[in-house]
Order: structure tokens, then sequence, then C-alpha cells
DNA sequence: ACTATACGCAACTGAATGGTTGCGCGTCCG
DNA sequence: CGGACGCGCAACCATTCAGTTGCGTATAGT
């Protein structure tokens, strides 16, 4: 497990901003920052400039077509994510236990 | 899903330091702020602060007896991170979809 | 009782960060 | 060709936040 990737993963989604973003998009299936920041009160660089760091984080991938970049999520990194908080708390807690488990056979 | 909860939970999670910290408390089974504060370069207050935000975000819970007061592992609220990433991710990662499965057949 | 320990609270400082404006460059379309 | 659209880069501002220092308070041990 790389640290340093969970680092900025776990980081990028620790603003409320940020992880709303990653929903819309999740919903909207792609999207592109003049897109996302019309429904918003932020300006475009200010939208763009988080989509960078999600897709830095590798929660996002961009797709530059023609003059637009559109981005969609890759859910990959979610299952490290996924994978520290069970080996945390999978001790202490039936549920992450369980779910490790699940999560070990479908390696 | 509360989502106010889920800003403070992925906020703490967000800083390397406090995760850091609670993997150190998880392996431990529970610490202080002093126990910690000594294997670390910073002082006592510092880790106090990361301390009772993790506790804020409802992943640690602090006993105080006598003079002391021991922090240990409330891992419930991981289970709202999973469940987050596993809405967002399922549609495109097929071993997130199992893993909502799983937690669905759980609850 | 006295000292050492462990803690919490408050004020301060420096760095990181989210947001803005302004600009220049490539791309589509009339 | 020329204007409009979409994007990225850079400089700048305001806020937030992690960490430090200093101090007061309560508990444990001698």
């Amino acid at each position: 497990m790389d640290a340093r990737r969970l680092d900025d993963l776990f980081a990028a989604l620790g603003d409320p901003g940020r992880r709303s973003l990653v929903e819309t998009v999740a919903a909207r299936g792609d999207a592109t920052a003049t897109e996302l920041a019309a429904d918003l009160p932020v300006t475009r660089q200010a939208v763009a400039k988080q989509l960078t760091a999600l897709a830095d984080a590798g929660l996002l991938r961009a797709t530059r077509t023609g003059r637009e970049t559109r981005y969609k999520v890759t859910p990959g990194p979610l299952e490290d994510a996924v994978a520290w908080m069970v080996a945390v708390g999978a001790r202490w807690d039936e549920r992450l236990a369980a779910l490790g488990r699940s999560l070990e056979r479908r390696r």
C-alpha cells in the first residue's frame, strides 16, 4: 500500500467541495470544469484547480478532446482507501472485518 | 448518510500526521497524548490538538482516568466513509460494487 | 505538604490553501 | 479570416490551520 498515494487521496477527499465535485462527476458520468462551475458560486478556475488536484490524487482522469477536457471517475484508488480503513478498524468492528474478508476474497 | 459528519471524518483522515496517529493508536490499542508525542518530533500540545480533532470526527474516543486521558479507536465512522466510496465508485468498479452488496447484506 | 506529572486553554506565528483576477494560447465556427 | 469559446498558467489576497510557547489546574507519589 503506497502511503504517499493515500496521502493525496484522503487529502483530496477531505475537502467538502472537492468531494461534492466527485459526486457530481460520478452522477453525470463525465463533465468539464466550465460545466461544473456553471452550477456553482465559484469561478471556473477554482473548479479547474480542484479537478486537477483530484486528478493528481488519481480519483479523476482528464481527457482532452479538441478544445475541452472532460473528467471522469476512476474508482481504483477508492479501493486502496477502503483497504486502509479495513486494516485499521477490522480489529474493533466485526462488520469492517467481514468487509475485509470480502475484499480479500475478490482480489 | 450525514454529510456533515463525513466532512469532519474525511478532513480528519486527510492529514498524514493524523492518519498516522490513528494507525499508532490502533496498533497500541490505546494511548495518551504524551505517549504519542514521545515518539514524534512535535510537542505534546500539537498531538493533543490532533487527537481532539480525531475525537470530534468520531474516530477516537477519549477516556479520562485520574490525571491521564487515554484514546482508543472507534471504527464505526469508517463504515460511513466506506459506504460513501462504494456509492460513488460502484458504477465503475465491479469490486466496489461487490463490496457494496456485501455492505448492504450486513446492514 | 511538596514536588513532579499530565492535562487543557489561550494567544501567537508561519505556512498552506481556496479563491479571485488577468492574461495568453489553441480550437471551433460563421 | 476573425471572433467566440474553452482552457491553462501566474500573481495575488484572505482565510485556515498546524505547531509553538506560556500558563493555570488537577492528580499521583514521596
